[in-house]
RNA sequence: GCCGACGUAGCUCAGCUGGUAGAGCAGCGGUUUCGUAAACCGCAGGUCACGGGUUCGAAUCCCGUCGUCGGCUCCA
């Protein structure tokens, strides 16, 4: 899978402005964390969040196609009243600090998804213990119910009352509202500016906001983290206190409630549980390893694409997890995407001088990317190796290792590759985020005629993997280019554009996938669909990608003979239904909050003793050989715990079935069968049993 | 990478304003022979992330490093 480029087209990121749309490829799957919990979840425990939240994200749409543009007055208006409630909460937040700290300056406090915030410059730094203080003057605050007014002014007047640093304050100050002030530049001429007063507090505001401040029913701070002025990071670092704000009490304990709920089903939290993986300091940040139980489900994961893919005319090939330089020169990738590899490894045995210590350190010394430079050093000869990260180099260089027929495409190479990417170090994120991940990735090198047909191929494969996890909602993001920036975005092929995202995007409509087009958000080689899921704890990302490539077989010179004996350039490819196991098996922890289909259950069975007699320990190895011999994953407990301690240890590790067996069973040649969160379903005889656990397997039965 | 919080036994956590480091579970050794979510007794287990500093004395205070976590989109 390759890797979009156009997040360092411009030497940094792109970033699009909601989270929904960031651009993302499988390369660089931009995990989007927070909880979007819903707002307006009426009353219910923490028993029935699963049911709101699920709701919740069956009703959601995500925000496609907001732009750059502020928000306009219209948009303001169609505030949700309980986002109006946490915009007052931002001001009376605002309120409450500058009583303490008068001298505070403020930035822009809107109401978020799960609550509000405001960004403030002040050279204290707020931390929780703050809070306690800060919430007391918010009370306050409340209580005297203050009317929020609403009040026009000319530009001029909002701009005399910015110098005096009245705006964002709770009366004339020594130093300018200076971020107000420049808020002010950028409204449109022709906007009416209006301020919002509560109290002594005045803030330049559109508004809408609640009636008065006792509209704010229950309100909590919740945390305090750092922010770029307007989100850009050559703009000063400012504080940003987060809150969150409800009607009523019992709708802010709800939520609390229901983080608790989402906390449990936390991937992280789970693999430790229940033995996963594991990150290890030694080994390295973002460098999971997989213990036997995560272990088993990378296998049932790979042996189901190894199946799907059998079957769909893939082929299997082995490459190599390093390649030299010059590979990833002739790929393009290098000068796009070296900041996200792990530095090279210099090779300089021909050296002739070489007094290396043994504890061998690359050259650091200027940064790291002095290592990653290309090498100046002329009069050696040196060698460098990368660690890849991505595998689509090495899978054309074996498209190009035989020569090619039309008759052989589409060719359709297969591999589950294992990448090391340098993620920034802030940006890990247990399994979802790493540096070393394993990618269920193919390379389908295909005539234009047969693209069509392909691409809805891989797309009928997606959907085939949804149902079979049971993932409903998906959404898909079709990225196109945009005309005017061929040649620099994007590559100079403009037939070839035209072409593909018009198939592509038949196939879409055709097929009746959901999906949103995105412009202007292609990758330099061509279109390409992203697909975004939301795990049930409301966890947000790009599962898989799938992309058209016409630039990159053209650079590594790939060439078929076609009919009319010339050689021709195929389209590839890229695509990774599953993603990587890493990210994969994250999600699908908190999609199954552990609780795995029997398939691809750890431990899919094992057989609890009731006492230590030797006939039945005899019986239950038995009975445990008969199942491996069938592949499937049994164990035997014949601790001298208690039954009712057998049981629970396995419930806590999540067992699928459970076989218990005694005396009775022994003797009836039975097994008496527990499942997993759903307790006893009493004696059948074992042949029963065991084939009702192989078939169910060999379905992988939800 | 930047800002902040955090880092105590395998796990979950306690340890006050500096004075010999604790519990439960897991592990190990016994005893127990139990029919569906924890039988009992005992033992062992920690350079309090790492490195410096302050102090008579540091898990505790200070500095640095590493790691983990939360943010770093949605503007008045």
């Amino acid at each position: 899978m390759s890797v979009s480029a156009n997040r360092h087209e411009r030497g940094r990121p792109i970033i699009s402005r909601h989270a929904a749309i960031e651009p993302t490829s499988h390369a660089e799957i931009k995990l989007i964390c927070g909880l979007n919990v819903p707002g307006a979840v009426s009353g219910g425990s923490a028993a029935n969040f699963f049911v709101s939240f699920l709701r919740f994200v069956v009703n959601f749409t995500p925000p496609i196609g907001m732009k750059d543009e502020r928000k306009t007055l219209e948009q303001r208006e169609q505030m949700t009243d309980l986002e109006r409630l946490r915009h007052s909460a931002s001001h009376v937040l605002a309120t409450a600090i500058l009583k303490i700290w008068p001298e505070a300056q403020f930035a822009a406090g809107p109401p978020v998804e799960n609550g509000f915030y405001y960004d403030v410059d002040l050279p204290h730094r707020i931390s929780p213990d703050d809070f306690e203080k800060i919430e007391a003057e918010m009370k306050k605050e409340i209580k005297a119910n203050h009317p929020f007014e609403r009040i026009e002014v000319s530009r001029d007047e909002a701009l005399q009352l910015g110098k005096k640093g009245r705006l964002a304050g709770l009366g004339e100050r020594a130093e300018p509202s200076k971020f107000k002030l420049d808020i002010i530049e950028n409204i449109p001429p022709d906007e009416k500016i209006s301020l919002y007063r509560n109290g002594d507090f005045i803030d330049l505001c559109a508004g809408p906001h609640v009636m008065r401040t006792g509209n704010i029913g229950a309100f909590k701070l919740t945390t305090v983290a750092s922010a770029y002025y307007k989100g850009d990071e050559k703009n000063p670092q400012l504080q940003r206190v987060y809150g969150t704000a409800f009607k009523t009490k019992k709708e802010l304990d709800d939520y609390f409630a229901m983080l608790e709920e989402a906390k449990k089903r936390d991937h992280r939290k789970l693999g430790k549980e229940l033995e996963l993986f594991v990150l290890d300091d030694d080994v390295g940040p973002g460098l999971p390893m997989f213990l036997p139980r995560g272990a088993a489900i990378a296998e049932e994961l790979e042996k189901l694409a190894k199946e799907t893919e059998f079957a769909a005319g893939y082929q299997r090939v082995r490459t190599p997890d390093i390649a030299r330089e010059s590979l990833y020169k002739k790929s393009g990738h290098l000068p796009y995407y070296a900041e996200s590899m792990f530095p090279p490894m210099e090779l300089e045995d021909k050296l002739p001088s070489l007094s290396r210590p043994a504890g061998f350190q690359p050259a650091e010394e200027e940064g790291g990317q002095a290592a990653r430079a290309p090498s100046q050093a002329g009069s050696l000869t040196s060698d460098r190796y990368y660690l890849r990260a991505m595998n689509c180099p090495h899978h054309h260089k074996l498209f190009a290792a035989l020569p090619r027929s039309y008759r052989e495409l589409p060719l359709r190479l297969a591999e589950y590759g294992t990448d090391y990417r340098y993620e920034k170090s802030g940006e890990l994120f247990g399994l979802m985020r790493v540096r070393s991940l394993h990618m269920n990735d193919a390379h389908i090198y295909c005539t234009p005629e047969q693209f069509a047909d392909e691409f809805n191929a891989v797309n009928e494969m997606y959907l085939k993997y949804f149902k079979l996890f049971g993932i409903e909602k998906y959404l898909m993001r079709f990225s196109t280019h945009d005309p005017a920036r061929l040649g620099q975005k994007f590559v100079d092929e403009p037939e070839l554009w035209r072409q593909t995202e018009e198939m592509t995007r038949n196939v879409l409509k055709n097929s009746g996938i959901n999906y949103v087009e995105v412009p202007n958000e292609a990758a330099f080689y061509g279109p390409k669909i992203d697909v975004q899921v939301w795990s049930v704890i409301g966890r947000e990302f790009t599962l898989a990608t799938n992309q058209v490539d016409f630039a990159q077989p053209r650079r590594l010179e790939l060439v078929y003979k076609d009919r009319d004996n010339t050689g021709k350039t195929p389209i590839c490819i890229h695509r990774a239904p599953l993603g990587t196991h890493e990210r994969f098996i994250g999600f699908l922890i908190e999609h199954y909050a552990g609780n795995f289909p029997l398939w691809l259950s750890p431990e899919q069975v094992r057989i609890l003793t009731i006492g230590d007699d030797a006939k039945l320990i005899e019986y239950a190895r038995s009975i445990v050989r008969e199942l491996r011999a069938h592949q499937v994953r049994a164990e035997i407990d014949d601790s001298s715990d208690k039954i009712n301690g057998k049981v629970q240890r396995a419930e806590q590790l999540k067992v699928h079935t459970m076989f218990v067996i005694g005396k009775r069973d022994l003797d009836a040649d039975a097994v008496s069968v527990r499942v997993h969160g759903r307790g006893n379903l009493g004696a059948k005889p074992r042949s029963e049993s065991i084939a009702e656990i192989l078939q169910a397997i060999k379905e992988r039965r939800p």
